[in-house]
DNA sequence: CGCTATCTTGAGGCGGATCAACCGCAGTGG
DNA sequence: CCACTGCGGTTGATCCGCCTCAAGATAGCG
């Protein structure tokens, strides 16, 4: 299992836009917004691994800045079914919902133990008065997050099971790659359950099971214990249809001038 | 048919939250972003009804704000299949990518035929810096529409077709009422073919159709010649499982201090 | 070493897709 | 004034992808 970071956040990164070396955030390309708004962080919060950050229907008082490990953004139905619609990886913003004060309408649970800063909304506005620069930022990083929520939506409402599958292992390589550039290899830890997978996907876990079988039968990627390993990129971006396009507004906020 | 504006929009509109009267565009809550990124505009466009604003894969060198008529965004697959992502109303902007200068990963048409205003991508650069509450007026904005296309991942994802149609209508019909709360009546022109409701649903047109039969058999809701009938609201309201509170953020920006 | 979560595999059922007519209607042109 | 055309809606028959239910098999983990 390769895991770079594991724990230690002072393996420096790379920027794949910039190049830039950096230790987790990215300066030219990843926004500043993220190291201002940290330093006016009222306090940190740890969470457990299947522990939520935020509930759905809690009132929302602040953002957060993930630091560390792999949150997920969930709806939930009456019934019990659920609805992933993001996983956020190192250096997201969460929380920040259109209207201020609210509720929120989903939740966000932690899939490792992680760590993040806390920005209440208050100081988000003085915030943004000081560094003008910083609403800028932080709509562009959620237009990000739009872009990704839209081919989710092709994704769930035109792929079969076997193409969406395929679509989101690429997605989440291609995303936590992009933190890590260093590695080469196409193996990383995925701290998900077929389970997630189904319910991101709007498949039942069964289901994904069974893709997953077929994928590996067909020597195009194993995913064991948490572990995702790509046999045969080419196939898996054929099985997928990822437009290259696409793939490059899931790690780039902004390309640089 | 019931069609308050009808080409014409000097009808004074209500914005929901401050009740203010105003032309098209509410200055309390509805950002004034629209006003200023308004009178930096560079010109305007009309698009007829069935044509596209942009394409996927055009680059985009301008974003949009939409003055008249509807437009839906949308992806399409090489197979010639399609999603619609979203429907902009009145007031929406369009064309806001994360990466500045690069390629649109959907594209937009008109269903009506549509105004729009043209503001060039370097215009809001310069514009950030002379009005700072641009941004993070951009940033409401762009979160109001991540949450939409949450919602919408959830009905894809996890309702079944009645509950899908019951979901997307009801939340035009809110949508548009904000914009002309004038109306009681509940009854609006709603610009879509069966069609477009299934590739916004996921569905297909035929499935579509049985949908619409069944919920007109039960007297829920009628969809005629592109006119929306709302007659029993508790019951689509039932059916659609709307959730009251994330109602509220489809129509709310941000709410007044 | 037992517990519990997760993965695996099979059998059967169903919701929605697909395919194929046909209808109604608004243009449109003769 | 009417034939022609094309789009959108309607309906039926059939099919299939994925769900559901159920029973093991594994494997972390205390």
């Amino acid at each position: 299992m390769v895991r770079p970071q594991n724990g230690s956040r002072k393996i420096p990164v790379h920027c794949d836009s910039c190049q830039a070396r950096i230790d987790g955030l990215c300066e030219g390309c990843a926004p500043e917004v993220l190291r201002v708004i940290a330093s006016h962080k009222t306090g940190d919060r740890k969470v457990k691994a299947g522990q939520d950050l935020f509930s759905p229907g809690e009132p929302c008082g602040a953002i957060y800045n993930l630091v560390e490990g792999w949150i997920f953004l969930y709806d939930l139905l009456e019934d019990g079914r659920r609805q992933i619609l993001h996983f956020a990886l190192q250096g997201a913003v969460l929380g920040f919902h259109p209207a201020h004060g609210s509720f929120t309408t989903y939740g966000a649970q932690a899939l490792t133990d992680a760590a993040v800063c806390i920005i209440p909304h208050k100081a988000l506005n003085t915030l943004s008065k000081e560094y003008p620069e910083i609403g800028m930022r932080l709509a562009l990083l959620t237009s990000r997050d739009r872009s990704l929520a839209f081919s989710h939506l092709t994704s769930i409402g035109r792929r079969s099971a076997r193409e969406r599958v395929a679509h989101l292992l690429l997605e989440l390589f291609i995303r936590h790659r992009a933190h890590w550039p260093g590695q080469r290899i196409e193996e990383m830890h995925l701290p998900l359950t077929q389970e997630h997978i189904g319910d991101a996907t709007g498949l039942t876990g069964v289901h994904v099971n069974r893709v997953l079988r077929t994928l590996h039968g067909e020597r195009v990627v194993e995913f064991h214990n948490r572990s995702l390993r790509i046999v045969n990129p080419d196939k898996l971006v054929d099985i997928a249809r990822i437009d290259p396009q696409l793939a490059m507004s899931w790690v780039r906020w902004k390309p640089h001038e």
